[in-house]
DNA sequence: AAATAAAGCTAACAGCTGTTAGTGACGTTG
DNA sequence: CAACGTCACTAACAGCTGTTAGCTTTATTT
């Protein structure tokens, strides 16, 4: 029988799938070649298919785990009611730049690879996208019925946020010379300032 | 003999490299397949060739292009020596946002799918952007020195302006009820205002 | 009208694509 | 030891890739 899921096996997946991640980054996924992931994990093309069931599943995988976990933390922060409009979007962005540091390949391809998701997952990950941006907008609607941020377009600061955010991949390829830690706190502060009332 | 190059050939030409910058900006270069192109130009993909030489050969028409265009309106800009470093930045606001507007399947193009340009042109194409992006930082630098703009990292303000100019595209996407030209007014308006000295 | 160039077509190629089938080696469990 | 699950391998597939060769049709020029 051995129903408990050998740890050899998931862990044999996972590397796939962040092998998988890089390469799609890097190359793109239709560039990409089931040989050259192979190639990478240091197995023949055709072993891989004893861990996963198909190239579109690995794509799958990377977006839906992606999603998920925005959308987990966003649920967590909306839970929360002893926090003021700002502060929530503080932990968002804070969230969004560690994401984007720690998991860029990851993030990368959900961002610009998504598009080759065959439907249904497709249609069902772009809707949970539109819902997420639409549920960022609602804090801020929220912090400005409240005074706590400044009158303004929700959907402008929305789009300034994730394109602030978005710049990071630039700085975090040329400045290697600043933490982590440094950069969340700096634009943090920044885009922070920017929001606040008064 | 026939040594005049007809309108007939080279609006053909062109009128496949067109169609290729839409397909390669939406499906990608890699996914976009010679016969998807042959069926968008409304011909068989062996009669392509009567026209172009390679698949290779249209992505870099597209990606040398556009870089041109931008290259060739820094010079002009460069070369006058009346207008004000702020005037210059404005001008290189407008243009892009012009080219955006105008050009987005070549620029996205150039953007996102250069990386499949094969050696040299990969290469080329590169140092081509980053002194592109230099000179632009120059004219910034230029401004400081004159006390025109605002004392701060031209790095950063380049990173700025690319990536407001980049959140068009989803603007230009979600609110059509707004024209290129108002668009253009009040993005200018925005940055400039932010740099300007004082 | 004859000649020539331009641009379409069909058929076919070699190589690559993701994927399956079948086999055997290894290590763990009964 | 026997049985089993895990996971790698080789060989092969059907379909798709960009591209070429050769031929024919259409348009332009002499």
């Amino acid at each position: 029988m051995a129903r408990i899921r050998s740890k050899k096996n998931s862990s044999r997946k996972e590397l796939i799938t962040l092998a998988a991640a890089r390469l799609f980054r890097e190359k793109g996924f239709s560039a990409t070649g089931m040989r050259d992931l192979a190639g990478d994990v240091g197995v023949e093309a055709a072993s891989l298919y004893n861990h996963i069931s198909s190239k579109a599943e690995l794509l799958q995988e990377i977006c839906f785990r992606i999603a998920n976990t925005f959308t987990t933390q966003l649920n967590e922060l909306e839970a929360n009611d002893t926090m003021s409009s700002i502060e929530k979007i503080e932990q968002v962005i804070r969230f969004h730049i560690r994401m984007w540091v720690d998991r860029i390949d990851e993030v990368l391809v959900a961002n610009n690879e998504s598009k080759y998701l065959d439907e249904p997952y497709l249609t069902t990950f772009y809707n949970e996208r539109r819902i997420y941006v639409r549920r960022l907008e609602m804090i801020i609607e929220d912090g400005i019925k409240k005074k706590q941020i400044r009158k303004i377009q929700p959907y402008a600061v929305v789009l300034l946020l994730l394109s602030a955010v978005r710049g990071i991949e630039f700085w975090h390829r040329t400045k290697k010379n600043i933490s982590a830690a440094e950069l969340e706190d700096s634009m943090v502060v920044n885009i922070i300032n920017g929001l606040a009332a008064q």
